[in-house]
RNA sequence: UGGGGUGUAGCCAAGUCGGUAAGGCACCAGACUUUGACUCUGGCAUUCGUAGGUUCGAGUCCUGCCACCCCAG
């Protein structure tokens, strides 16, 4: 019987995942990982539930160290961070494998809506059911992992998966969706970042002239493209065109400043054989569509990002560009 | 203290020959959401500097006052 260390956060999308793997025939363990507050008691209901044997790791000082940390400081740095990026591939996917190498477990699962797809070079990223695919945060898992991965619920659309869960009478079919930054209380960052004893320094609003329009209350409140709880009333609808760490300026302007013809990405990864340049189709956020573009190589591991067609709108510094070809994942950067 | 102009919600601002307060921004609530992002939906002046007058009815006409702005050899 193959064994599995399915990640458990106590949702309905990993307790579905972990009946589907039984149903299948995998012995399933769950495994809990205390990131934050919220406790393994859900997560316990599940496994009690679907009688399979429960771990709890203790990850709070990873991630704080891991992913809280460098969240508040791209933040404070006048960037825009995507913190489930970072999680998952150097905490939440790490710690599965090594509760599945104590056990000795071949597969590890996760409730997220992608899939994979084996190749003879190696294990890439799909993309799973929309509009909830999750392929955007993934995309910096290595081909290694992907090929242990195991993700069943990938291609059902999400009220099906409730649906399911109601059958097997688990209790978390109701859990709402989660929406909001897993360690951010009541999806307020600026608190949260500030309780970390970070802060930006109050400074000037302006405009694309320099004309001061305003003060604002620090570099880590505002984020490109961003329009509402600015606090200036202008003749028109004005945007977060740019935040100025030099000057310690907020620039507004018009929508029509937000559409870079290219980007500069760092950090780039690539899936299997996947060589530079090539074409694709690429998101720069997770929530919205496709921007054809001609992707190219630079010194660094850094990657030239060209538009071909229509530019997207407020590719932000922090967030990630990710690269696709039709459903597959061919890797991605992080927008500088 | 001479002449001219302006005074409508937090800001900008429509308001025709008087007929019973557009719109935009900001803000608030909700939907959506990795993001106090975008987007979308809804809310937001019984009241028009102020005191009177004319009128069936005034932000719109008349008068006084107040405030601000501009030009004043």
């Amino acid at each position: 019987m193959k064994k599995v260390v399915v990640g458990l956060s106590g949702g309905v999308d990993s307790a579905v995942c972990a009946a589907r793997l039984q149903a299948q025939g995998y012995a399933v363990t769950g495994l809990f990982l205390q990131t934050g507050s919220q406790g393994p008691e859900r997560a316990r209901e599940v496994s009690e539930r679907l009688r399979f044997p429960l771990l709890v790791a203790e990850m709070r000082d990873q991630m704080l160290a891991n992913v809280i940390t460098p969240f508040a400081e791209a933040y404070v740095s006048g960037r825009t961070p995507n913190p489930c990026v970072l999680c998952n591939p150097t905490l939440k996917f790490p710690a599965l494998l090594s509760a599945a190498a104590q056990i000795g477990a071949d597969y590890i699962a996760t409730g997220h809506y992608v899939q994979t797809k084996q190749t003879p070079g190696g294990t890439f990223l799909q993309e799973g059911v929309a509009p909830r695919d999750q392929s955007y945060m993934l995309y910096r898992l290595s081909s290694d992992v992907l090929a242990k991965c195991l993700f069943p619920i990938g291609t059902t659309p999400k009220e099906d998966i409730r649906a399911e869960a109601r059958a097997l009478g688990l209790t978390a079919a109701e859990t709402p969706d989660s929406m909001e930054i897993c360690f951010v209380p009541d999806d307020d960052y600026a608190t949260c970042i500030e309780a970390l004893g970070y802060t930006t320094p109050v400074g000037n609003i302006v405009d694309t002239e320099g004309r001061i329009l305003g003060r604002h209350r620090g570099l880590h409140h505002y984020t490109l493209g961003q329009r509402r709880h600015i606090g200036i009333a202008t003749k028109g609808r004005v945007f977060v065109v740019a935040l100025d760490t030099t000057r310690n300026e907020v620039v507004l302007g018009d929508d029509s400043l937000l559409y870079p013809p290219s980007i500069t990405l760092a950090d780039v990864i690539l899936a299997p054989a996947v060589t530079l340049p090539l074409t694709a189709n690429v998101r720069v956020r997770h929530s919205r569509g496709y921007h054809p573009a001609l992707v190219t190589p630079m010194p660094d591991n850094k990657a030239l990002v060209t538009f071909t067609s229509t530019p997207a709108r407020a590719p932000t510094p922090g967030q990630s560009c990710v690269l696709y070809q039709a459903d597959v994942v061919l890797g991605g950067g992080i927008i500088t």
